[in-house]
Order: structure tokens, then sequence, then C-alpha cells
DNA sequence: CTTCTAATCCCCC
DNA sequence: GGGGGATTAGAAG
């Protein structure tokens, strides 16, 4: 069945749609609810999937206004959008006339279909994301008590010895000559002490020198040595 | 001007 | 309520 139609290019907007687009109140006397003035130039999409979908039934009375496209339809544009998922005007055109829609109604399948995969995709990557963010917390948490143990071992903590008044505190409160002002380069001495030349520092024990230099995950502002 | 994305509407199941 | 077809605004080319 052809459709007498012109070819211009109104929609009939429905009530409650976007500023711009909410018709007088004539407009929604006139046309039915659902009618849309973009019908193809052709046959009527709607009226083609009422006669090609079987599920339909094809009782009598007039065809059901359906807006779904029909099954053949759907599967051959996820076909071509399998292989290409944008379309040139070509391609779109010959698409239109081989499914009977306008290529309006193409364009706009293929838009909604890429919308709509990019939104699977991100939300599918959010996903993934918080099971990245959750083993990564598990993992932080891990090695901050590992942290913890490690420096447990170092108690009691290196203390520096003056030679002078041979008063012991702790070495991080020495890791610079108060005399002379200059970092220690930590040579040890004959006495297993490293020396300022009058301070030595007491490195209590083997075990505590091998430790291994250990990423501080948390490093707080008062443990950096100033 | 054309085409795209993003946001949104709203019909239909 | 969700899926999906359609519209709109604005950006990009």
């Amino acid at each position: 069945m052809m459709v007498v139609s012109t070819s211009l290019d109104l929609t009939m907007a429905m009530p409650g749609s976007s500023a711009s687009g909410t018709p007088p109140t004539s407009e929604l006397l006139i046309f039915p609810r659902g009618f849309d003035i973009n019908e193809p130039p052709y046959e009527d999409a709607r009226a083609v999937s009422a006669e090609e979908d079987e599920e339909s039934g094809g009782g009598g009375g007039p065809p059901r206004k359906k807006l779904r496209l029909t099954k053949e339809q759907a599967r051959l544009l996820e076909e071509s959008f399998k292989e290409n998922h944008t379309l040139n005007p070509k391609q779109k055109e010959e698409l239109s006339i081989k499914l009977n829609l306008r290529s309006r109604q193409v364009e706009v399948w293929f838009q909604n279909r890429r919308a709509r995969t990019k939104l699977k995709q991100t939300e599918m990557e959010c996903e993934y994301l918080k099971r990245c963010f959750g083993s990564l917390t598990e993992e932080n948490k891990r090695l901050q008590r590992e942290v913890e143990q490690l420096r447990a071992l170092r108690a009691p903590p290196p203390t520096v010895v003056s030679l002078d008044t041979r008063v012991a505190f702790p070495a991080s409160t020495l890791t610079m000559c108060p005399r002379c002002e200059r970092v220690s380069s930590t040579a040890l001495d004959d006495n297993g002490f490293a020396s300022f030349g009058h301070y030595a520092i007491n490195w209590f024990s083997n075990s505590f020198l091998a430790l291994p230099q250990l990423p501080d995950l948390n490093l707080k502002a008062e443990d950096a040595v100033v």
C-alpha cells in the first residue's frame, strides 16, 4: 500500500516532550496519539511490521500500530552493525531501501545502538574497576600490616651515642651532625659505629642492617626525617 | 551543512 | 519498569 505523503520533515511531537517540541493543542486534536508525520514515503514501516511479523497474528481488524522494527529488520541492522558501527551515506541509503525504512530511521537505529553499546561497555568497565578497587584495597591493607610487623622488628630503635656525653638518643633525631650540620655518610668505624667524628651511630644489630628498604605506602609527615 | 553524541521523551511489552 | 525508537541541542568536521 502506498501512502500518499508529502515529504514534509515535520514531527508530531508528543505532549511532555522537550520545550521546543511541545505542540500546540490543535495538533493534539488533529493527530491521534502516536501519529508520526514522518512516515516513510513508501510503505508504512509499522504496517509492514504488522504484515511481516507473523507473531502479530494477522487476524482481522486494522493492523496494530507498532513502533517496533520487525525481527528481520532488526536482524539485518544487527548484522550490519557487526560489520560496521557507522554507516556512510551510501550504505545508509542501501540499507534503508533493503529494509524498507527511511534512511533517518536507519540512522537513528545506529545512533541508539552505538550509544547503548557504549553504555553497556561503560557499565562493565565500572564493575571491573570496582572489583579492582576492592582487591587493591585488600592488598594495601595486607601490605600495611606487613609493614607494621617489620617495623616492630626494629624495636628498640637504633640509638645514637654521643662520644662526648655518652648519652644515647634515637637515631631518627640525629641524621644530621648537630655540630658541623653535615649528614653522616654512615661509614662504620672499628667498633661498628657510624661516625660523625665526634658522634657515632650504633647500628645495634646486623639483622637490622640486613633489612631491606621497605616501601612506605603511608608515609606520614612525622615519619620524615627533617 | 552534515553527522555525531548526550540527554531525554515516551510508546509498548 | 525496561527496552528501544525517536527528538533535540550542541559540538565537531
